[in-house]
DNA sequence: CGCCATAACTTAACGTCGTTAACACACAGA
DNA sequence: TCTGTGTGTTAACGACGTTAAGTTATGGCG
């Protein structure tokens, strides 16, 4: 009775070509060329099949978000960062910028598009993306490093530092807004400066 | 010989009058309601109307941002802010976060969208907002209250750090994302740490 | 085998959008 | 009085997300 288990196979198979011919799309044209027309026309189905496998757009869209989200995790593995707390921190966001500037559109969606619908459960790849940020945190406050006892709000404090200098990078063109510098610069200027001033002393 | 006057009168009448159109639009129902046709009927005008006055859909949505940066200047005003280096830095980035907060469809076109084709030339009221921090991050570095040397680039990381908290708190609700504290909160302890991140010792 | 239910897939359409071509009309200047 | 310019309209085009209806293939079952 392999049957069904085939179809599903099958099923599963045109899904992973809907999710890749989308995000072949998404990464080089953003999220306004992805089209169900465009994306039928890659896969050579035609645009309702696509709702067969997804409710519609925004669903689709979702489900590439979701594997950003495990990429993101992963490019965030504790195991890759040093051991000084403070040198670890700061390593953490030079390697969520780095995912950031590598991604994009991908990172325009994840953390830009406000979705309302689509909360991030606790064991999703997103919320224990911040739950990294969270733990080295608590870590560098243990070690006695940092001023201040709210955990939570100093990984926000971090994350929103990190986050924004990700935003001007990635929405600017350096020759087009007051002196963007090299981004690289800033956003290694911003990881300092935001991780200095949560310092003690 | 004031017929054409008059005319031009009238013609900048409708013009404003799609510009108050439009924007009552953008702030209540966000950039994707902000239809040609919608905005033509609440003027009880016929769409093509709308094209007489504005090239395209983006040049109304341009000239309204136009208008927002002008007032994003006016709410930065040097004067309000108190004497002390630092203090005004830190008030400055308050007034900052309260104009994106008090109109978050606006600030999102104005900084979250990449706008390749208009440029800010350096008079324009958007290119003087960032005039307004550097000069005074310049003050404060001239006051001898800072570590660095680059006032360009200091003035940058701290206008990347409140926009990704003023990003964060305009993309999230509280609840959807990882304990987002309370939005004044996150504002005010990102203002702090970036601005402390960069103090001399 | 022959019938049929179900799932996969398509065609064709609806309503919306931005935009534009074609036309109508008022009216100042000759 | 004629004419051209500016101001406005209607009606359409093509692209979009989405869906109703229909077609086809195929495994299950008498």
């Amino acid at each position: 009775m392999g049957i069904t288990e085939r179809r599903e196979r099958e099923k599963e198979e045109i899904r992973r070509k809907i999710l890749d011919a989308a995000r072949e799309l998404f990464m080089t044209e953003g999220y306004d060329k992805v089209t169900m027309r465009r994306v039928a026309e890659a896969i050579e189905y035609s645009p309702t099949t696509i709702y067969h496998h997804f409710e519609d757009k925004d669903d689709l869209v979702e489900a590439l978000c979701h594997e950003d989200f495990a990429k993101l995790l992963a490019a965030l593995d504790p195991a890759l960062l040093p051991t000084d707390p403070i040198e670890r921190l700061r390593m953490l966001g030079l390697a969520y910028a780095r995912f950031a500037l590598a991604n994009p559109n991908q990172y325009r969606f994840m953390f830009l598009t406000p979705r309302e619908e689509h909360p991030h459960p606790e064991d999703s790849p997103g919320y224990q993306s911040f739950g990294v940020v969270r733990q080295m945190v608590a870590d560098a406050k243990a070690a006695g490093r940092l001023r201040d006892d709210d955990v939570d709000a100093m990984a926000q404090t971090l994350w929103a530092c990190v986050h924004g200098a990700v935003c001007l990078v990635t929405t600017f063109r350096p020759e087009q807004f007051p002196c963007v510098p090299p981004a690289a610069d800033l956003i290694e200027r911003t990881v300092d400066a935001s991780i200095r001033g949560l310092l003690k002393e």
